[in-house]
DNA sequence: TGCTCAGTCTCTCAATTGCAAACATCCCAA
DNA sequence: TTGGGATGTTTGCAATTGAGAGACTGAGCA
């Protein structure tokens, strides 16, 4: 195993368990504790972590701080089940819009053999999907969201007046009961809400890192779509109340 | 077996197990150590890899990140050049329109720290542009045109109705005393006439390889703009045409 | 409070391994 | 023949890891 990949474990670890411990790190890699505690403080120095006696805790700070990466995509394998779900809702010959993200991104990937009209306000879905010759893609246009892909405003909602789609797939933020679904800007929920005009059907997507927690901007309550996809670990108070709202609910193995 | 065959199967590997080692690499190959580390280098400048001691990981960001993706460029030293001087040209607070193509993105990576406007119809030059604090980016929209990352039609023409710039920058295919200027597509001939509407200031950018030659639809002729960069290898005969005409040519060093 | 001691940390040194640069060689094509 | 690209060889340097010595930490206890 090399240094790196002892690292970006390590990191893995702390992401998910908030804390490590030297000892038990330095049998997990069969290397010296000497080692692990100069990881420790290479990883400390990126701001990742707080080394204590005998470990380390995650430093929280660090999912603020742009030098020390984005650890989103720790759900990336739920993200592909869940791309891989949506693709097998879409049928030929239809137009779909895909929403920002990277879970809507995972969905692009899994549509490129098909033949259907793609309508989207990511640049890089657009990007992903442009040597794909069944598909026609079109891009909404707007203003670009500072550090992301994501394109609003304006042109987005000029764009989406003159199109119908048969179905939409929106990636959210945050899903909760009290708030509804919630994305992080307003500015998203504007071309949503022109979407749900536009679209015979709304589709939400989201991990189940999503349930329970609220971004910024909200943008309807949970019967706003009448299918959701997630993976299986969404807490089973949602399930129970998708059920008896007859939102259909897929998950990455059979609905329940 | 030829280096090339090599390269891909190593990117086929790294592929697979997420992870080379440079001497594995070199026996199953039967190649010394050495050139597997140069094979990694070159991975690694296309940013396929990230090299550690020992070996390389793959480098995850290259599938998110198009820009790391098949970058060879032939001229790219020259779009490198003329990207500078783009840059040079324009102003803060200034509102610009980049054509598509890989000139103009050359554009668009020496112009991070201005505070402008940057409107554009090719979503790589939006999405290299996404970090840029003092950068207003504002994409076009329209149709993907296959295989590319330029968006042409309606929504893109609706969008460039309402706005107006300073200086546009267009990136042409060919050069010619006879069809003038010319790109690949008629529709992204339209896109084009509507920024002359409403641009202030045309700038033709061109490696000096567009020269003499001519691409399938017709821009207008070599009187359009009144300004053109490209690099110092430009026949002599256009520089001739261009000094007559009162256009000012900007090359690689100095205006002649 | 101060002591003790096991556990932990840091520092230095050394061995191993990997690396880069310079130079040599080979091969193919102009 | 010559020149350039790809590959191999050599060599000195750098990175990684571990070992051991000594210092530090902190919980328990007198």
């Amino acid at each position: 195993m090399f240094a790196i990949e002892r690292l970006s474990k390590i990191k893995e670890i702390l992401y998910k368990q908030k804390r490590v411990d030297v000892v038990e790190l330095s049998e997990l890699f069969s290397v010296t504790e000497v080692t692990i505690r100069r990881d420790l403080d290479k990883l400390e120095q990126e701001g990742f972590l707080i080394k204590t006696y005998g470990g380390a805790v995650i430093n929280e700070d660090s999912f603020k701080n742009p030098l020390a990466q984005d650890y989103e995509d720790s759900m990336i394998e739920e993200k592909r089940m869940i791309g891989k779900i949506a693709a097998q809702m879409i049928e030929s010959g239809e137009a779909v819009f895909l929403g920002s993200g990277t879970t809507c991104l995972e969905i692009a990937r899994n549509i490129k053999n098909k033949k259907i009209t793609v309508v989207t306000n990511d640049l890089l879905i657009g990007y992903e999907l442009r040597e794909s010759i069944g598909i026609k893609v079109i891009v909404t246009g707007g203003d670009l969201i500072q550090s992301t892909t994501t394109l609003v405003g304006g042109f987005a909602l000029q764009a989406l007046k003159g199109i119908f789609i048969n179905k939409a797939f929106i990636g959210v933020k945050g899903v909760n009961f009290t708030s509804g679904y919630t994305v992080e800007t307003y500015e998203e929920v504007m071309v949503i809400q022109q979407i749900r005009n536009i679209s015979n059907e709304i589709v939400i997507v989201g991990d189940h890192s999503k349930f329970d927690s609220t971004a910024f901007a909200r943008l309807g309550d949970l019967q706003m779509a009448k299918k959701v996809i997630t993976n299986k670990q969404v807490p089973n108070e949602y399930k129970k109340y998708f059920f008896e709202h007859q939102i259909k609910l897929y998950t990455t193995f059979e609905f329940e």
